[in-house]
DNA sequence: CAGAGTTACTTGACATCTAAAGTAAAAACA
DNA sequence: TGTTTTTACTTTAGATGTCAAGTAACTCTG
């Protein structure tokens, strides 16, 4: 009801100065709102593949794509990093793709507190085969996109990464 | 190794036509990729201004956010749709806030298997207070795009929605 | 109206997640 | 050099999340 109310507002905002200052204030949040629901959406379909085709979950199958492309291993920190997740569980992650005997642990020799996580020859194999898959749902979902769109949204997200980044830094700044 | 010598390729995809076609072909992966990495940033942003402020959860905000808009109530079954979550979640979270007191189950008169979940006296002031703190916190994030671009970005992202959702269709149509 | 199938929700087992505290090694420093 | 501070990771408690099985109420059929 009030979900509906709201999206008729929106059709007739053009048509209203006084309600477009409204609708500009709330733009942000509309934007961001549908980018989530597109977000989970396809992270749906693509989590219950992998679960279905593979028996695997999404972040066992980021992480180890984080690995397939540091062929060197990448120590528990640079993870955390780039998964965007904190410690603890990339703990946990390793921890059950290590039990799967995908991943292992090499201690590092500079460094005896830190690991370099590497994928296995099974997990190697296994990402393999999963990687082409995930594309092709990936390339399905987005098929009616042109290519200069994609490119647009592309360029479009950047721009968001980059001023999110800056607003926080500008943030934190001010704060100490 | 395959992955990051895709990134090599791409440098220098645009003086080779031959390679263009890979390119393109990895273009859905890449925006999608780059869509997760922004929706996690943002998330984890207002995830923990939500926690820091107002010592409560992203779902839990959400989940009110829906009440919010719903003054006659929604049944169960109608947030599970809205959040995009399974059903035993919502029964958790709404436990949760049940508990806190800022939701409260109804029985409905006509089902008397269904509840009318709605937002308490309570909840309803917690939530205008988080609400408006919320949609600063967005605004901020976004405030480098101009109007023009987030428009644009708004378009595609329903563009998407609708690929990724006919998609789907076509493709458990198939399946059947 | 009785039985079968649906629907609405809850429960239980388990995998992610975070935040915060704990452990041990490395680095900084006095 | 010996102490302090950092850094790298693990552990813990608790909140989400899924999936699948369970329960009870509705609906549909004959």
């Amino acid at each position: 009801m009030t979900k509906s109310r709201v999206s008729a507002r929106l059709e007739y905002v053009a048509l209203d100065a006084e309600t477009r200052v409204t609708s500009d204030h709330h733009q942000s949040l509309r934007v961001w709102l549908r980018m989530l629901a597109c977000t989970n959406f396809i992270g749906n379909h693509v989590r219950q593949k992998l679960q279905g085709q593979f028996g695997t979950t999404l972040p066992r199958f980021d992480l180890m794509a984080q690995l397939e492309r540091a062929p060197q291993g990448l120590k528990m920190g640079e993870l955390t990093r780039r998964l965007m997740v904190t410690g603890g569980n990339v703990t946990g992650i390793t921890d059950m793709l290590e039990e799967e005997g995908l991943v292992a642990r090499a201690t590092d020799p500079n460094d005896q507190r830190a690991f370099r996580v590497k994928l296995t020859k099974a997990g190697e194999q296994q990402f393999q085969r999963m990687a082409s898959e995930h594309e092709r749902w990936v390339v399905d979902l987005f098929d009616d996109l042109t290519v200069k769109q994609k490119t647009l949204l592309a360029d479009l997200l950047t721009a968001l990464k980059k001023s999110a980044t800056q607003r926080l830094v500008a943030q934190s700044g001010t704060r100490s």
